[in-house]
DNA sequence: CATGGGCGGATGTGATCACAAACGCGGCGC
DNA sequence: GCGCCGCGTTTGTGATCACATCCGCCCATG
């Protein structure tokens, strides 16, 4: 464990972990209630407990990882009443960011998210949890990024952070290989400059896996 | 300096620092572009730059803070467009909050709130700008915390902690002892259980201020 | 055999150290 | 007098250490 190498590292040690776990957390690589340790952390990406540290710090002031009373962190288990918060938190930001991105969706645009649709529904015929969630979110931050709302942009990806553990389960729940009905609905809205129907259609869109939970 | 006693302590000392310096960031006591280092905040506390530096980063990460490419830390300079946005994101929230409180506010919370806006007149009258944005949010937290959406509420106030440097220089802008125009409408449609109203109040008090700096 | 106490390992927290990079100030050359 | 270079100081980063606490497991005891 003796440092000695530092080739030219674009980016501090704290950053790359911190960048590793969300990437995980957030496309549900990590099952909820997993438990995290500053060693375990440290040792996997070959340094010392103290980058691991602020990685998981900052996740955790990030409502992606729960800190018991004792600080040990793991991933957190949420309740329904906090899906149901963070589902209503997705339709709100993000409606806001679709209709921003409207005026700005080129040709160009559409057609990468008719590619990237395709792409999900390849991780959905695959049964593969975890492409099938990045694809998605994918999907979304293509369209999302043309809105100019960086802010904005930031605060729908916590909450996609927050929701990531669950959103594995939510999808491994529901077995039928059936892609997500409401892309094209997004798409033939932004195709048509429809403002009404692109918000409905984002709003549809977002709730729609997290509805099955509460039934 | 050296670590002795820690009898029963409610809680860890980065978090003291932390809530510390979220709540001089937030209410306006720290001016924009401030530096802030490690060393510098630890002494202040008695505590060595451990905690210090977690509590900046978790700052930092939260958008309270923004940090250089070399690491240091100071408060933002945030651009008009970035305050429109962040504006924005305050009527996105906080219409939805208030919509949810309203159903649940009882009498007891609009006296509350009343009386919390006579403290707002106070500080207008004083000149205290901090003791201002203080009573301010003061007054939008107890409406919003009735909503029970302790996520969406967070999301909220981590907007208030990126606004807090701006709010200071900006209610230092407008000289005239003018009270907030737009609680007594608040306050109003919460009589009145008049949810449309009260959704337009608050989208205009959140709004109000922050428009005379764009102009 | 069940249950509770105690002990050892694991874990988080804060302090301190070593080091590299950045900043700033003063002196030197023009 | 003005600008630029260089060095001392400041600062952030990561490693390591000391310590208190927590968790779990094993064994003794009823």
């Amino acid at each position: 464990m003796t440092s000695l190498k530092r080739p030219a590292d674009a980016t501090s040690a704290h950053d790359r972990i911190y960048r590793t776990l969300r990437a995980r957390i957030m496309y549900g690589d990590i099952a909820p209630g997993q438990a995290l340790t500053l060693r375990g952390i440290g040792r996997e990406h070959g340094l010392s407990m103290t980058p691991a540290r602020e990685a998981l710090r900052r996740l955790v002031a990030e409502g992606a990882l729960f800190q018991s009373v004792s600080g040990r962190v793991s991933t957190p288990e949420p309740g329904n009443e906090r899906i149901e918060e963070l589902a209503a938190l997705r339709a709100l930001l993000e409606v806001e960011l679709a209709s921003r991105a409207l005026p700005r969706a080129h040709m160009a645009l559409i057609d990468r998210m008719q590619s990237i649709d395709r792409t999900v529904a390849e991780m959905v015929a695959k049964r593969d949890p975890v492409g099938y969630i990045r694809a998605n979110l994918e999907f979304h931050r293509a369209l999302y990024l043309r809105a100019q709302a960086p802010a904005m942009l930031a605060m729908a990806e916590t909450v996609w952070l927050q929701l990531g553990p669950t959103m594995r389960v939510l999808y491994g729940r529901l077995q039928r290989a059936e892609p997500p009905r409401f892309h094209k609905a997004i798409i033939a809205a932004l195709r048509a400059g429809d403002e009404p129907g692109l918000r409905l259609a984002i709003r549809s869109d977002v709730t729609q896996g997290l509805r099955l939970l509460a039934g």
